[in-house]
DNA sequence: ATATTTTTTTAGGTGCGACTAAATTATATT
DNA sequence: AATATAATTTAGTCGCACCTAAAAAAATAT
């Protein structure tokens, strides 16, 4: 079998995450995601190449193959799996799982991640809102958007996030803004695009960058 | 903190595992256990040695310090808490555990090991007799022996297992010789050491390897 | 006490995954 | 089209954890 180093299984998930249908990826946002240089992305790009991971031509980006893609969903299945566990049976906080689920996810027991899923019920989102592949790599449809994408006096649903670092989760159990919260937003200021809604008859505003990172679906 | 690679941990855990009270523990020792070469386990006694995980002489073997032991109790304790939860929440069976737990037990979260220990029930033994170490570090003192040195004509009841290998477990499951089981010593062959017992009125005959793998309480 | 065997250390090297600095190619600007 | 800027690759190092072969020390046998 595909017997990948952690550094590896990172490398796939961050092409993962940045690949848009179509465009190549670029060693420059690689580097950002993994908080690494360009020059040891260039290098681990070949490694992967070879391996048939992904497809790479000099200058031109990347692109996952097939056989890249099903890799990076099985380490983004074991990540979710792991953090819905912590959460639901070990009680710890949405905001304290990521960092474990980081060393979790590459663990190594198709038994294991098998038994995981048949033990926590099958379940199909994680505790920030983001889908857990099943067994095939197959993971629900999801309809949302950002906070930042929806128009004036519309309601809607609190479904994700997309920032998963502790410091935001925190901010956002501070003001309320936690999964399954509905809220009608009210306005948005042209100056700075910060948003004004309404959440539990109480009026908040929120900066632009919070509306960037919280998922919502549109409701009625 | 202290914050060791998974080498460093794993050489921690031989160490205290070859441990046997005042002798210094040898370089050839340590490399068989952790099936690796003596040149590679000098450059690592050296390296524990600044961090002051152990104290080392050349040619003189080793010694854990205080640090070096408690460590050492740490990763012991994560492996069996995993090992336990991966029997007991997730129905693996006990030759299945050891592997997964030898990657397990190297995650890094305070949170995570104290919140699992609770979640378990704050267990005192492993599914393979082996006592669970406490937040503290201190665990049940056990009162038990091989069966290659009870006397015939004694009963036992099995408590442990000496080697985690799934090879040696499947074989005990296969004779029916599983924790918590009752027997009978009826002889030892002086040949072959090989040893003679009733279990459930049935006779049967088991090897000297075997007999010393098998960790007992005596009976009455 | 000397010679042999075993244990341990040293010396020198490898692969992995990172780095910096410099060179190269691609893209944007004028 | 020429030039400036940005992205990417190459070249050369480094630390870690391993290795083999050879040297040195300790333990054992004669
Ligand atoms: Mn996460
Ligand atoms: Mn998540
Ligand atoms: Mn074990
Ligand atoms: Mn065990």
């Amino acid at each position: 079998m595909s017997n990948l180093s952690i550094s590896e299984e990172n490398y796939l998930k961050a092409i993962f995450h940045l690949y848009k249908h179509g465009e190549g990826i670029g060693t420059n946002a690689i580097a950002r995601h993994l908080d690494t240089k360009p020059a040891s992305v260039t290098e681990m790009l070949k490694k992967l190449a070879d391996k048939k991971l992904l497809t790479y031509e000099k200058y031109q980006g990347v692109v996952p193959t097939r056989k890249g893609f099903t890799l990076a969903l099985g380490v983004i299945r074991k990540h979710r799996l792991w953090e819905y566990f912590l959460v639901e049976k070990l009680k710890l906080k949405w905001d304290e799982v990521h960092e474990i689920a980081e060393q979790l996810e590459h663990i190594q027991s198709d038994l294991l991640v098998e038994q995981l899923d048949a033990y926590l019920g099958f379940p199909k989102l994680d505790p920030h809102g983001d889908p857990i592949p099943d067994k095939d790599g197959k993971m629900c449809a999801m309809n949302c958007c950002c906070v930042s994408e929806i128009k004036p006096n519309s309601n809607a649903r609190i479904f994700g996030v997309k920032n998963h670092t502790s410091a935001f989760l925190k901010h956002l159990e501070k003001l309320n803004l936690t999964i399954g919260k509905t809220f009608t937003l009210v306005n948005r200021n042209d100056f700075d695009q910060s948003v004004e809604l309404v959440l539990n008859k109480q009026t908040m505003h929120i900066s632009k960058e919070v509306a960037e990172n919280i998922l919502v679906e549109k409701l009625k």
